[in-house]
DNA sequence: CGTAAGCTTGACAAAGTTCAACGATTGTGG
DNA sequence: CCACAATCGTTGAACTTTGTCAAGCTTACG
């Protein structure tokens, strides 16, 4: 597992070839457009969708959200009304404890599916933050309970995406609960690799979207300690590291990093 | 929140009195009986259930499963084919790393729904464990999908027990990555005073069904440490632990401990 | 271009782990 | 039903990992 750690929806890496408009229409806050030319699309529509309700539902529409760096796509405590699937940047989830501290649960990249964590109570749990330029497609909840009443590929394919979030974050349990700050960090760049290798990226030279602290917060350990371990293993030379530009030297080198 | 850390689906305290037989008809390991007799029914039902699906819904039967200590229910890898609800008794939920160490991610009550882990990838990605003698409601994957059809409140009930567990395992995650050792403990005791109360028991006598060492492993410590916390919360004078049984001496003491 | 935010590194402190010994409890087979 | 083994729990002492504080440097942004 190791890299799967962290991990994300299965997707046909084809999916997600270049990042780009993928039929943005407007600059608007909400912009329309068909969702039957969205790359997302094997994301968004189950890919045995029968008949009828694959042309009732290519021919549904949901809006975007365009965000800019720091701006929240949503905030604990706001009602629930809709999720959101990443289509274009990057998005971090936080949770907050009364106490002031607060904990980053997630980082999120295309083809991703956030908010359901509102679903329970009707209000939010945590917030939602756009780490860049960020499109996200609005997909109103009595829309989907529709949608997954009228064809049973995409109930399934809903109920898939649910059971995906309650691994992912299994996962993180695991990290946080019975790994060395070395084994999260290695399992934080190792995931993170492959998912990016998903998307069509270099499986070897990324940048990270979070600062040390967040990385820290993520990772359950204080940024200095992030801090250190990049330079130990820079030093190591198992990775090459330059602010948020990580290049990984030894993929081997890294694995070996996790148990013991 | 604080207690709210390892939270539970929200009940009616009603639904879940004392804890007994519940229309268990047979000692077999499959029990057939009638749901509409079930104590869980207002988990199982949605309450607001309207006439036509209400009728069907409460015709329908589902098998029952009767564990002993140490018995699964299912283990990693095993094909999903239903999800699971505890009618009584206690069962953890473990997660596993190749390399031989696991983390227990879970302690789940009456009430509670098990094995949404499994639909993402079609097996299961953790194990559920008995801790006791348990009755569980076993609900075929493939009916649950033609009856949320049906009746849209069943279909609504049912994201809401993923969500609610999306938010268990955030809170969790926080727990994990954001608490000091102490504030761990306390969060747990609080938790599950809470969760016992709803089900019409002391909130502050119980009995832990968890060794030293599978709290700690929930809460990402060692055992030992979990033990001089309970010492020293008993020489402080805000429990009196037994081995496994506990009592509450100052609750607002307890909650004294979370965040300073 | 200046200021704030982000990053690195060191020295030290604190929290939690490890190892070890021993006592208590539980469960099982004689 | 007892006895013995195995598991479970407690506690101390030494040690390891990670956190804290502080200083200085770099980068990004208005």
């Amino acid at each position: 597992m190791s890299a799967q750690l962290l991990a994300t929806p299965e997707l046909s890496p084809a999916a997600f070839r270049p990042v780009s408009e993928c039929n943005a229409r407007t600059m608007s806050s909400a912009v329309q457009g068909s969702c039957s030319g969205c790359r997302l699309q094997e994301l968004c529509l189950p890919s045995g969708l029968s008949e009828r309700p694959l042309r009732e539902f290519a021919a549904v529409v949901f809006p975007h959200r365009r965000l800019k760096a720091g701006e929240a796509l949503f905030r604990s405590g706001a009602i629930f009304d809709a999720v959101y699937l990443v289509r274009t940047g990057f998005v971090k989830t936080v949770v907050l404890l009364e106490d002031g501290r607060e904990q980053v649960t997630g980082l999120h990249m295309p083809g991703e599916m956030l908010g359901m964590d509102g679903l329970a109570s009707g209000r939010h749990a945590s917030d939602a933050v756009a780490l860049g330029d960020t499109d996200i497609c609005v997909v109103p909840y009595d829309r989907l309970e529709t949608l997954s009443c009228e064809a049973r590929e995409v109930q399934r394919h809903l109920h898939r995406m649910f059971s995906h979030e309650i691994v992912r974050e299994q996962r993180m349990m695991l990290l946080l609960g019975s790994m060395r700050a070395e084994e999260r960090v290695t399992a934080f760049l190792l995931n993170l690799s492959e998912r990016l290798t998903a998307r069509g990226y270099s499986p070897s030279d990324f940048v990270l979207r979070l600062t040390r602290e967040e990385i820290g917060s993520l990772l359950g350990m204080k940024l200095e300690t992030v801090s250190r371990i990049f330079s130990k293993f820079q030093k190591a030379g198992l990775i090459e590291i330059d602010g948020k530009h990580v290049r990984i030297v030894s993929i081997e080198g890294l694995r070996g990093v996790i148990g013991r």
